[in-house]
DNA sequence: TTAGGTAGCTATGATTGTTGTAGCGTTTTT
DNA sequence: AAAAACGCTACAACAATCATAGCTACCTAA
């Protein structure tokens, strides 16, 4: 991995890593858009406070949209939560794993 | 996606979604076992007590092992890492795109 | 054998992020 | 026209993270 892809990266986990914005983001994951108030429903448990914060970073990085139909991924967002798709798939073997783990 | 599979990734943000997480997991991508010390350079911030919490929250979810060598990932860890590989692609180019947009 | 260096943490108070509760102005429903 | 829902913002309380410091254990050199 090339330092420029290090930065890029590290960019990417900047946003990311903050409480709900990978949430926020998943929740957009089919593609309809969503009003602020179905937002904080699916994602659960996230304050009006927070959700507009993330909305807010996700918007100025391109990610989201926010049009006249409410909250929506850009392209770069929808091609993200592609590259993301994997990663439930992961969940899901991991999630039965460790409980049997716990027996 | 079925309410199991959201349940899983839920487990899975709860997780991820923790400051640095993301990068202490993406530290350890080589394969190579890491020591603490060199962890915290190549994470780069984070304070020993954060790593520590980060450390034993993902020994506990079976992502990451800690060995006579030190910190190293798990199957599970590695294939997780896999699938997040493509994340990386992302990022430059969604970095680049976001440069551009910024004049 | 001891004095210094490095590694792996842990303790403590300060700072920042997130929450809970409340509410405001606007649009939709009745 | 009144009531409800929506999109958000304010502000004080609480929780996560940080900065600084230091402890123990293990090396290595003197």
């Amino acid at each position: 991995m090339s330092a420029k892809d290090n930065a890029a990266v590290n960019q990417l986990f900047d946003l990311l890593e903050s409480r709900y914005s990978i949430r926020v983001l998943w929740a957009l994951k089919d593609g309809h858009p969503q009003t602020f108030r179905l937002l904080q429903d699916s994602v659960g448990g996230i304050t009006p406070n927070t959700l507009n914060t993330r909305l807010k970073e996700m918007r100025a990085s391109g990610l989201i949209t926010h049009g006249d139909n409410g909250y929506g991924v850009t392209s770069s967002g929808a091609d993200l939560l592609r590259r993301m798709n994997d990663m439930s798939a992961f969940a899901t073997k991991w999630s039965a794993a460790m409980k049997a783990k716990k027996k």
